[in-house]
DNA sequence: CCACTGACTACTT
DNA sequence: CAAGTAGCCAGTG
C-alpha cells in the first residue's frame, strides 16, 4: 500500500531531466512533504529497483553522493558525469548549476 | 498496532 | 569545518 506520498516522489524521480540532480529534501518538498527527506531516502530503498528509478540524479543537501563506497557511490558519481555532472576535488556538486530547479 | 530502520536536514557544539 | 542531536515519517515485519 502506496501513499499518495511515495506516488508523488516517484512521478517526480521520473521526471528530473538528465544533467541535473535533486537533493532528498528537494525531491519531498515537490512532492508535498517539505520535511520528508528521510522518507526518500527510504523510498530509493525499496522502490529505485522495482520501479527503475534514477535514483542517482538524487544527492544529499551539500551536493555530495550520500551512498558509502562501495555500496553504489562509485556507481551514481559515474552515471551523473555520463550526463554531463561535474563533481569538484571533494566530489560535491555544484548545486548552483545542476539543482533542478523545476522551471524549465 | 508497535518497534525499528533509514541513500536526510537543520541546528548546536 | 567536523561531530553530535533532535525531528522527521514511510516501509517492513
Amino acid at each position: 500500500m502506496l501513499t499518495l506520498f511515495t506516488k508523488r516522489v516517484l512521478l517526480v524521480m521520473a521526471n528530473i531531466p538528465e544533467g541535473k540532480v535533486l537533493t532528498y529534501g528537494r525531491v519531498a518538498a515537490l512532492a508535498g512533504k517539505p520535511s520528508g527527506a528521510r522518507q526518500v531516502s527510504r523510498l530509493l530503498h525499496s522502490m529505485s529497483e522495482k520501479y527503475h528509478l534514477p535514483w542517482h540524479r538524487v544527492v544529499n543537501s551539500h551536493g555530495k553522493i550520500s551512498l558509502r563506497p562501495s555500496q553504489g557511490y562509485e556507481l551514481q558519481k559515474a552515471l551523473l558525469e555520463s550526463e554531463g555532472v561535474e563533481f569538484s576535488q571533494k566530489d560535491i556538486i555544484d548545486l548552483r548549476i545542476y539543482l533542478w530547479t523545476d522551471r524549465v
